[in-house]
DNA sequence: TGTATTGGATACACCAATGTATCGAAAGGC
DNA sequence: GCCTTTCGATACATTGGTGTATCCAATACA
């Protein structure tokens, strides 16, 4: 049998090597990206052979979306966390930061979710999944914004805490892309930060100059 | 001999069957995403025999390339007309709109243009390229908010002028993505206004209410 | 510890796509 | 309108990846 959810027996070296194809299926996509990447390679990458691919996934497919639901789950935990971090409310340009830092750090998660999207765009059904996750992490933004409310006053065009929260995965989307062709991480926190501040305030916050 | 730039004799049927492979190329990739297409789907879809592929290009990259380059100033120059279409200076928001709607349109272009970009940011000669792009946009937008400085005022944060180019591609991005994702052209199209509206005034704007 | 069961390796047949080499047919120069 | 050059079609050999079927080894449970 395949991957199915029926329990026949239990397992346990089962969940090793399926957490290795798994890991080593991140290295390998992240690498030569999902369209470029055989099941062999993944195999090989993991050192194992293809008839244990088999055993645990259906396609390369399954196996990628399995990949980004464990990925995609981490990282809103760790967002999440990022921002629930401080006390009960307050301080949004620390949170911003944590959060900066937590969204932009690991290149090669980069890489593989825009794989996603770029395969999501294309399926509905993967789209879903994938609006979901962005749906989740909105609502941690959200209710971190309500939070704050009243200590920083949003721009007249974003009234709406949701939009807001829209607002700040729009600007996560658009730093993404830019660091995704020249590499330069330090310049994209910086300039997240910067694109999030003036979404988030109503331009009499602190005129920062930190310039690029 | 392939597709070199030297012009031995000259051509005339040549250059038709290019336009055709590439316009068809352009389809298929749209549909099925650059890695998921042979050079043969893309001979079929024209009508062509693989002979005549490989006489025009030497492999699938060099196509996607010219692909995206023949698309790519199409779309900058539709930008730059839309955005030098009015008077001497002024009326942002009326330009919001049409550079809205230009970069919006095609979703087959958007598609496109997001695998390039993954298969950018795994090559850094074909990223430089994406990125010389992306200036020449950034320049265009740069220069018309060059006119209209003094009618609107920009956000502490975002003082420099190219800085504030910088935002407005990232929410382009930022859209973009929404859009590949639940297909919502009317809502990505209010929606990027809201946000370009939100980075490129200081908030005492038209307090809009156009809401969801 | 023995044994029934599952997990993964090996071997196989198969297909799809690639790149090349050759040839006939357009097309342009004269 | 002839003849040379170029373009594109056809045929071929080859490769790389897929999926399946079978078999041995590891593992859970008694």
């Amino acid at each position: 049998m395949a991957a199915d959810g029926t329990t026949g027996r239990v397992t346990r070296r089962r969940v090793h090597t399926r957490a290795n194809l798994l890991g080593a299926a991140f290295s390998v996509f992240a690498a030569k990206g999902f369209g470029h990447v055989s099941i062999e390679e993944v195999c090989e990458a993991a050192g194992y052979s293809r008839g244990a691919f088999y055993s645990n996934f259906s396609s390369l497919d399954e196996l990628f979306f399995a990949l980004y639901q464990e990925r995609a789950d981490l990282i809103a935990e760790q967002v999440s966390g990022a921002l629930a971090l401080d006390g009960p409310d307050l301080d949004v340009p620390a949170a911003v930061d944590r959060v900066t830092d937590v969204l932009l750090l690991d290149r090669d998660w980069l890489l593989v979710k825009t794989d996603f999207l770029v395969h999501a765009a294309r399926d509905p059904e993967v789209a879903h999944s994938l609006l979901e996750h962005r749906a989740r992490l909105r609502q941690a933004i959200a209710g971190r914004l309500g939070r704050a409310r009243g200590h920083t006053a949003l721009p007249a065009v974003l009234v709406d805490i949701d939009d807001a929260a829209h607002a700040v995965v729009a600007a996560y989307d658009g730093v993404t892309t830019q660091l995704l062709l020249d590499r330069d991480l330090e310049h994209a926190r910086v300039w997240l930060k910067q694109l999030l501040t003036a979404l988030l305030t109503d331009g009499s916050g602190t005129p920062d100059h930190t310039k690029h």
